[in-house]
DNA sequence: CGTTGCTGTTCGTCAAGCCGAACAAGGAGA
DNA sequence: TCTCCTTGTTCGGCTTGACGAACAGCAACG
């Protein structure tokens, strides 16, 4: 966890969420049930805004509160090879997926298995903003990832990758299974 | 995400993590850097505090800020047979463990993977309040689970248990793996 | 050109968070 | 018992966040 303070992160991310929703300064603040002035000087950077101030924000645009207070988590594709137990992105085309756990209040993770035969590659669409997925190979061999730069998989091997952006599974042998982590921010 | 205010939530949350680390209101106050009084009214539950001042706090405290605000999830047994896609307690042995990918900010989740030849059953110490520990059998038979009610996991079985208990890990076939996923609060 | 409606800004006032000190309560030791 | 240090509490003050209004800038419309 970062301790570089959270009134720079806050300021940043209570614009773009805004912005991300196309809402004005202030609709928003109309919405949130604060004054626009204080919004306004959140956004610049200003102030030390209360808990139940940024609460109110978050609700009204709908995004975690964990959403504003922590730096935008950089999700660049990252790449690990089983020899080495690093990351890679993986992708299956004709596939099943299983819930295994549903995501608990507050730890935003889910757990799922998913089991492909080799055939056209399947995409993904992409999730919600923020979210990243984890990818297990626990059988056969897998390709997987960004549209634009899939990574093929071997037993063992694990990929981490955007899953806010378009992905694809792909299944290269039969039987092919894997542990896929749905996260959250 | 709940939306029912999260200065409750707050209190609670301030005074479990401080008596998770057996400090005193007095002795938390002076490492954050904020009056005990402003502390005290906080567990109290009175107060709405700035965000400088929990984040302080959750710093002195060594826990990410989204712990402080988001409520506490509940853990019991849970177990789910392989057949059915459900939970169930695994533990082994003799076992290598590979962090794969450390928790990142406020996401709060570990992912290992664990390999296991048969022999005696290896004990893990208790893991700090609130974790709970999913276990995916990728390869073999395990045993896992709480010392005093361990279960036995076949290939593709999925077990979580509380791992705030202690609890041991046993593999019942040679070459046995599995995905072990570390979840805190 | 003036008006209306929006954008986001800055200002003064009021309420409230934060602080420090003073406080009561409980052990530990002499 | 009396003292000393700790616990966490409550109290006056200073500071600061939140509010609402007034403000400047821009675009569309008559």
């Amino acid at each position: 966890m970062d301790r570089t303070g959270p009134l720079a992160t806050i300021a940043a991310s209570l614009r773009r969420e805004r912005e991300r929703l196309g809402l004005s300064l202030t609709e928003l603040a109309r919405r949130a049930g604060v004054a626009k002035s204080t919004l306004s000087q959140l956004e610049s950077g200003a102030g030390n805004p209360s808990v139940e101030t940024l609460w109110a924000l978050a609700v009204a645009l709908d995004v975690p509160f964990s959403r504003l207070v922590d730096p935008p988590a950089a999700a660049p594709v990252h790449v690990i090879r089983a020899e080495d137990r690093v990351v890679i992105p993986s992708d299956t085309a004709p596939f099943t997926g299983t819930l295994i756990a549903a995501c608990p209040p507050g730890a935003r993770r889910d757990l799922h298995v998913i089991t492909g035969e080799p055939g056209p590659s399947r995409a993904a669409h992409a999730h919600i903003n923020g979210t990243t997925e984890h990818m297990l190979v626990t059988s056969g061999r897998w390709r997987a990832g960004p549209v634009d730069a899939p990574v093929e998989l071997a037993l063992g091997d694990y990929a981490r990758f955007p899953g806010d952006r378009p992905h694809t599974y792909e299944a290269l042998e039969a039987g092919s299974a894997a542990v896929l982590v749905m996260e959250y921010i």
